[in-house]
DNA sequence: AAACTCGGCTAAGTGACTTAGCTTTAAGGC
DNA sequence: GCCTTAAAGCTAAGTCACTTAGCCGAGTTT
């Protein structure tokens, strides 16, 4: 038998390919082992199960969408930035609809990689916040705040839970909008 | 053997206690027949299968959150009626862990019962909007808004994505208040 | 060329869901 | 009070996903 020349990153990098088609929770280790054209077990090699593989999913995705999340917000500040961002975020939840669920699984302290991920994705959200001069237990709060509102939104979106999908933009921006004013009259700050 | 007098609202609320306990990812047949005190395939005499048990758990777990938002902000309006709403919701996600992720699923419409529970959650909503002076669009758009905060605030403490719990219930409160600040001046109101 | 590592394989076991088909309870008609 | 019958229980058996054990040959190293 010819030998196919898997690894870890084919491997998982594969099977981001295959959930942003069928969906994470459709992502199966049969399925995959076939798309990678190798028998089931053969992935045992590469990986230690079906949870470390999504465990690794989620690190890969995270690490996606932290460095979009920055990408957008550089060189932006305040409102700017916080919508470049928070589109960016929407987009990559779009465009990769099975990697995003991976992106919340808490990052795992045994993986670097995961945990560095994690915090640039939340670096990036305190960076924005810090153009409203947001720090301290006023920038924990609102970081809560703001991922809370892109991750409910994105997953409502997704869930199929706003009824017609005509509007979403629309309500996506008014939304943003009202973070933005939010993070300017911040509830702490002022009292 | 003598019959132990099942139907299908006893199994699913004895589905909704167990999934307290053990989380709704780790409800199963087995399990809940165990419980039960009958075999796993007598289970379905009453309800088609492990799918059609979660989508009756979720009208039950819809219907119950919609009482109770509805309970909390009756005789109240404005950031009164929003605070009060925002606590029952998450408290419910707290008091029920197990039943608050069957919430998410989008009502059957061939489930009367479970499509009515999600228009009186949506209602319950929309009525606190209404305090605000928010109709038409802008109710659409702030309550994609409100139910996006709050959702995704209780999903991501559920998933434990906000490292240490100490502040957290500060920060739901800064949220709400949040919110308050922006339905008091929505951003498609005045322009 | 021999040895060794390791990536592939088959075989086999577990747990969850589901269907098929049988049995017996319990209710209701006669 | 018996007989019929719907339905609530059961066992048996099949599918599918994950996992482990252990074999084998390819490719590299010496």
């Amino acid at each position: 038998m010819p030998r196919v020349g898997l690894n870890q990153q084919t491997v998982v990098r594969e099977a981001a390919r295959l959930a942003d088609e069928v969906g994470f929770s459709q992502l199966t280790l049969a399925a995959l082992a076939n798309r990678l054209g190798v028998a089931l077990p053969s992935l045992y090699k590469h990986v230690r199960g079906a949870d470390a593989l999504a465990q690794k999913l989620a690190a890969l995705a995270t690490a996606e969408l932290a460095t979009e999340m920055t990408t957008a917000a550089v060189g932006r500040s305040g409102g700017d930035a916080l919508r470049a961002m928070a589109n960016a975020y929407r987009g990559y939840a779009h465009r990769h609809p099975g990697r995003y669920p991976a992106t919340q699984r808490v990052p795992d302290p045994a993986d670097p990689e995961h945990v560095e991920a994690g915090e640039r994705a939340v670096g990036a959200v305190v960076a924005v916040l810090r153009g409203y001069g947001l720090t301290g237990d006023d920038a924990v709060d609102a970081t809560r705040a703001l991922r809370s509102a892109l991750h409910g939104f994105v997953t409502l979106e997704a869930a199929g839970g706003f009824g017609l999908p005509r509007d979403v933009d629309r309500s996506y921006q008014q939304l943003i909008a009202s973070m933005d004013i939010s993070f300017r009259s911040w509830p702490g700050t002022g009292a």
